[in-house]
DNA sequence: GATGAATGAGCGTTCATTCAT
DNA sequence: TATGAATGAACGCTCATTCAT
């Protein structure tokens, strides 16, 4: 099964973000046109960049590099890319837009009011797509130097983790003294033992998936009145 | 009041890891003398670079910028350093000793009973230091490209971190399933709210330490026997 | 008189190897134009190098001296070249190429079983074309550090010599013990007596060659058979 | 059997051309002492930097290469040696000495009338020491930029051969119009067929010595009186 | 839209040499 | 003699960006 997130990348039933294999190949019926729809240039362009930032390193790919590998002449990649860096941007847009709308796939498969489980499939549906895309996520989110520590991307995450604890409290099953404060911790130690499986070897993500339920599980559990 | 870590810097009452500033200062009773002993130099110039890549970022930082600034010629920097990233590492390491010092001298305020307050000054100590430590800190784990997902720095604190955790543990007033994981989550945690406290404006770091405070007990609270 | 030779260079009636001297000057009809065939920057390029590597050696000359020659920027010149060296390469190729052309057109002006005639033409060929070149030569075949004791182009030029030879010992007119080695001691021999006519301050040809026409003579000539 | 050539180096048995090896190693019966005499330091020098340049290259040799293999600092080398170029002009008449030395002694070793047997045994030697030093020859003589067309080494080299040469023609065996062009042709024509079998692969001197024996034989014959 | 030759400021790094001790 | 920290001019090379076609 194949679902299209977007109109730039797709994810595929293995999470994996990347160049979109376009279904019916360019070139097929009609000859092959010098002259490509912006669309697919510019993904063309993007898939070359993340590929070889993975395999290099940002600041060891050159635009020369990118342009071959896309197969395109050096002058193209300026009619859609102002610098360098505006690829590492979009690319990270790309990438935080999947990632967004693959947890919240995971999430809607909860019941609305099922919060442990909407917490549950948040960490399975991100510590998946995380484990599945670290390369890809380093260069966009580490790699890149001056990286911001305030970011629409992750403004956009939190907030997802936000409605989710939100809701678990007017329930009345977690408490905790600040939304935000909890979903960053939430966000940031998911990445955190995520990081150290991948470290450990291991790319399964049942194991840290169930540490960190149990962990969160009894950081936001509300105090039980008493009986 | 001022205390001395290791040899190569020091960290003040502020909570400050930066140059050295040398009481008595160089050349007082003697002439000027070209050839400085190296741990002088080597200082000089990583506090110059330190500085500087704050300032300009690292890349934007040249060689000949910091010889510039720590007063000696190009060759000298070469003499004790390879390479531009040597440097880097070299104000890595130094950031980490200081701020491993400094934590451990805050916990060992407290009693070695008391597990909440040692964990509480673990906290106070490590978002203190950060706070006042950002830029040079982001310039060091953040802006040096191909940072390491494992390194012998984050490892060492989370080993602080562990140790404080376990002996709580033992003294059964916490639980948890895994102590390094539990570790992890504190020391990420810990830089996700002290980063959204900066972005937020304030530099103030009793709020946060509150609230961290407040989340990791619950999260580590061992459950309360039925009587 | 004036014939071109291969596509790179061309040998004038004086022997001499090196800048083409366009008969139109570029430009004549039309605007100047930045852009120029690969072909003219590449010789423009080899030529100034050519010039600045006799004039001041090799080491001595800097990129940025071979760009302001040529009139670029220095960037072309790594448009064409990798590398410093890359030139050397480059001319030691033109100049073999040049050499062997002249040779054989000396060589080919006499009958093919004119065989010592051939040798003389080959000597006199190769003595005139050094001298002509002499400050190139030792830039593209001493100069440069690691040269090989094996090279294409000296074998190209040795393998014209032992044609010439095994085509005179078919005739009966020469013996030797190995083809390749007579041609070895022609080929070096002729070097040496060469810049040793050098030395003696003379370039007028015609003495070192008569020497070497009679020592090879004699060293090549089969023995009388007995009336 | 060895013998002593000179005071600076040796050759033994093998016709190799290297570091001294001292008979009474230094500090046997002594404390090591800090100061040398000059002789061994200068020594120590030359071997360290033959060694380095062989294995790496004149030009990738660097003085700290140089002094970190001898074992003294680097002021040390400038006692001694004024510019990187001194070492390789001291090594040069080293080498020079030694080669000069090796196949007089060779040639001594036949009848001061045996013409035949004196320029069989300047061949033998000659090729014996150049196959045996190679790697030293090419250093000193090729990879050293702005190589001289005339220096006293090679006329040194040409002298013997000369002498012995003309010694035969004062005996009426041979006959050549000129003498030092017969003795360039010997020697170049020598180092061209030497070049050659090492490039073959093989180090056994016998086959290039028959065969140059050979050549020069008939190349040098006087014509047979006719009876 | 697409090309790719040309640009040139800029940077990291090297290393022979000096000289105060 | 011997040292080795300090020097700093010099150089090769990179590469993002432009622009005429």
């Amino acid at each position: 099964m194949r679902f299209k997130i977007g109109h730039q990348a797709q994810v595929d039933a293995d999470g994996m973000i990347g160049k979109r294999q376009t279904a019916a190949p360019r070139g097929a019926a009609q000859r092959w046109r010098r002259t490509q729809p912006a669309e697919v240039r510019v993904d063309d362009l993007m898939s070359a960049a993340a590929a070889l930032f993975i395999a290099k390193g940002i600041e060891a790919t050159t635009i020369d590099d990118i342009v071959a590998r896309a197969g395109v002449a050096k002058g193209t990649f300026y009619h859609y890319f102002s610098t360098k860096a505006d690829v590492i941007i979009a690319l990270r847009a790309r990438f935080s837009q999947d990632f967004l709308a693959r947890v919240a796939a995971s999430i809607a498969e909860r019941a609305p009011d099922d919060h442990a489980g909407r917490l549950s499939a948040w960490l399975r549906g991100a510590v998946g797509t995380y484990l599945a895309n670290v390369e890809l996520h380093d260069v966009v989110f580490h790699d890149f130097p001056h990286h911001q520590r305030q970011s629409q991307e992750k403004d956009d995450v939190i907030a997802q983790i936000v409605a989710v604890l939100e809701d678990g409290r007017k329930a009345g099953i977690w408490a905790f003294p600040d939304a935000r404060s909890a979903a960053l911790i939430v966000f940031d130690g998911m990445h955190a033992v995520a990081d150290d499986a991948i470290v450990a070897g291991t790319r399964d993500p049942e194991p840290p998936c169930r540490l960190l339920e149990e962990m969160f599980t009894r950081m936001l559990a509300a105090p039980q009145p008493q009986s």
